[in-house]
This record gives structure tokens, C-alpha cells and sequence, in this order.
DNA sequence: TCCGCTACGAACTTTTTGGTGTGTAAACTG
DNA sequence: CAGTTTACACACCAAAAAGTTCGTAGCGGA
């Protein structure tokens, strides 16, 4: 299997070319609650608990640079931006869901129940 | 969305989970391999080159633990093991196999004919 | 006029991941 | 009886990824 050298980045194989443009600690879960809707910066940033300025930041640039998201710019004081899936996107989000459900696979069986914790977290909201 | 901790480590969500168990540089290549045939540690390491003698033997450490390949030793000299997959691994092949294909999409967008290059290096060893 | 708000940038530190180089058991070979 | 072979372990090192802290533009409001 040959190497892929792109953008001063080597690729060993095709699986290690995807994981780089949507792997990664956030990008996935930054493209997974854009594919509900549009978002800002700052509501994106309430969705996701933990996420630092830095990396969300850093996770939406890559995300545009590489056709994933749209981002509109509005000129307003303060600042608003918007960012939306393209097409690209949306393809990537049914990778992610076929990767979601492998994963509480493999989490159901090795005894957790995510989904059921993630009910009583919005129980522990009301 | 909550966190789960399982042997000291955090995971996010499922498809983080998912990635710490298959993900890394090493682990789906190794079980890729193996997705064909029964492999002893030696013919691993000549098939994926570029892979350091402590990266295979971690590799394969934690994928048997995490119960995706079985190990069987022969109680020979000089010393024979051989990997095989389990029935999770084999789902695991699906997934990179999906995975896989996804790469393959990306990289043709990206410019870049993986299975072409594939052809050119086979016909080079011959 | 001073503050707060939003979406960042830059510098720095920590953590994680991967790589290198060396050593070892133990039987067989010449 | 020294050399070879295989599948590792261990100590150390480099690079990549992620996290922390601080700073900034510029308008509207008190």
C-alpha cells in the first residue's frame, strides 16, 4: 500500500485520510449538531461541555478549509457567524452515524447504556 | 450529552468510544489484515511497513484484550504466535471496510486515485 | 467614558501518541 | 560453543494534539 502525501501530511491508507479531515476529538461532534441546524459560535460552544475557544475554533476553520461547513460572516457589533454542513457535510454525518451506532455497540456491550444516561441527564434539566 | 469513564479513561461520546477501541495509526490496519487469513506476528509486520516492532506488539496486545483478535502461542524455538480474529473483529471489518470507502471518496474529490496508485506499486514488485 | 459582548488570535504548557534502540530466552546450526 | 532466529519488554525521546491563559476590535448601553 503506497503512501499519500498531501499537503505535507502522509496518509498510510484511505481509512487514515478520512479520520484526519473528520477525526480528531471535535469534529465530529461539531458536525453533529450542525446537522439539526445552523448554529453560531457561541451556541455551538453551549452544546458542547468541554470544548475550549481554542479548539472550537480551530475545529471550525479546518471543518471550512476542508468543504465540510459554510460560514457566514455578519457584520454586526458584536460579532455574529453562522455555520452550516454543505453537502460534503451532510455526507460526513452519515459516516458518523454509522460510527454512532457502532460505538453503543460496542459500549452496550461492555455494560454501559449511553443512551439511558443520556435520558437521565435531561430528567436532571427539568 | 454525559461522560463515560471506563478504566480511567473519558470518553465523550460513542464514537469516541468506538475510536479509542479501533482507532490510532496501527489497529485497523492490523485488523485488515487479518480479515483475510490467520497471520503469525512476523507476517504482520511485512505486510504493513513502516510499522516499528513496539507498535505491533501493543497493537496486538490491545486488540486481544479488548477481545478483537485471539492469540495463540506455540510453544516452539524460535518462538511462533499466531492472530486471528474473533467475531467482534470480524464486525470490525465492516466498519473499516465502511470507512474505508468513505476514504476512498474523499480522496478521489482530493484529486487522488488510491486504487490506481495500489495497481502501480503491485506491478513495480513484479 | 468605561464596561460588556462575541468571535476570535497568539503564546505557552501539558498530555497523548508514536518511534528508536537495546536486551533477552532458548533451542537449533555449523 | 558462538551465532541465528522470533516475539517480545523496557527505557528513553520526538512529535502531534489538546488545553490554558491572556489579549483584541468596536459598537451600544449605563
Amino acid at each position: 500500500m503506497p503512501d499519500v502525501i498531501l499537503d505535507n501530511k502522509v496518509f498510510y491508507n484511505p481509512v487514515d485520510f478520512a479520520l484526519k479531515k473528520i477525526g480528531g476529538t471535535w469534529k465530529m461532534p461539531v458536525l453533529w449538531r450542525l446537522r439539526i441546524k445552523t448554529m453560531r459560535y457561541s451556541e455551538i460552544q453551549e452544546h458542547i461541555k468541554h470544548i475550549s475557544q481554542k479548539m472550537l475554533t480551530q475545529t471550525l476553520k479546518q471543518l471550512e478549509a476542508d468543504g465540510f461547513i459554510d460560514k457566514k460572516i455578519f457584520a454586526e457589533v458584536p460579532p455574529r457567524t453562522e455555520y452550516s454542513l454543505t453537502e460534503k457535510g451532510r455526507k460526513a454525518i452519515e459516516v458518523i452515524d454509522y460510527l454512532r451506532n457502532y460505538g453503543l455497540n460496542l459500549m452496550l456491550e461492555a455494560g454501559i447504556n449511553y443512551q439511558e444516561m443520556v435520558e437521565q441527564e435531561k430528567r436532571k434539566k427539568i
